[in-house]
DNA sequence: GCACTTAATCGTCTATCGACGATAAACGAT
DNA sequence: ATCGTTTATCGTCGATAGACGATTAAGTGC
């Protein structure tokens, strides 16, 4: 890793408490569907989310406040019925960080 | 997304349940803080690991099964002691099925 | 064999997660 | 103002995570 590389890499942010807290919020296979369902939908579309997995609503609306306290998702109300978006900028910051790893040599045993 | 990034994504695995899981692995400060230090010894080091964090050895052998069982770390005997060493391919296909993701246009509102 | 070092496992405890149904709150429409 | 629709929150419960010290297992060296 460069000297420049680590000075994005400290911009993007691999302070470990920070990045944990994004896996957290993406280590369940619910909330990982809803991200692949919103991303699916280049329009950011409401809440047939609801209906999109086979889980109660208020189960589901748990996982979007887990997700929008990550700030993976952003959401707004629109009407009555709310629309939930992808802020795929955080998702593409924590990759980044995770590249340094994932860019590190491998063992050579 | 086109048809061969689709195609791309499903080699590398899309699968919510097995993103999950990476992300769970990789949900806890002590774990994101041991893939950086195997990340910055090039030659995966032994279990200096151990005096590295501020916890019981017994918790750190626990999170280094964790990431070993979600297939981020490898590790083998040395003659008593461990070495462990990242396997960056395993991160580098989670960060690639996580763009698919991080890459969909965000939301126009 | 026996001591010594190192890592993994066990047992226990507390805290947090994830699910659900029920309820509340916000809003539009009549 | 009341009703219907949509989403968030609450209360509860069982399951899992994470920490630790103690113990076990594996390997080296004498």
């Amino acid at each position: 890793m460069t000297q420049s590389d680590r000075a994005i890499a400290d911009t993007v942010g691999t302070d470990p408490e920070h990045m944990a807290r994004i896996a957290r919020a993406l280590s369940h296979p619910a909330r990982i569907r809803i991200l692949q369902l919103l991303a699916e939908q280049n329009e950011c579309k409401g809440a047939e989310v609801f209906s999109g997995l086979p889980l109660a609503q208020s189960t589901i609306s748990e996982h979007l406040r887990v997700l929008r306290e990550a700030g993976l998702v952003s959401s707004h109300p629109v009407g009555t019925a709310m629309t939930y978006c992808l802020v795929p900028e955080r998702i593409a910051a924590f990759t980044d960080a995770l590249d340094f790893v994932a860019d590190a040599p491998a063992c050579d045993s």
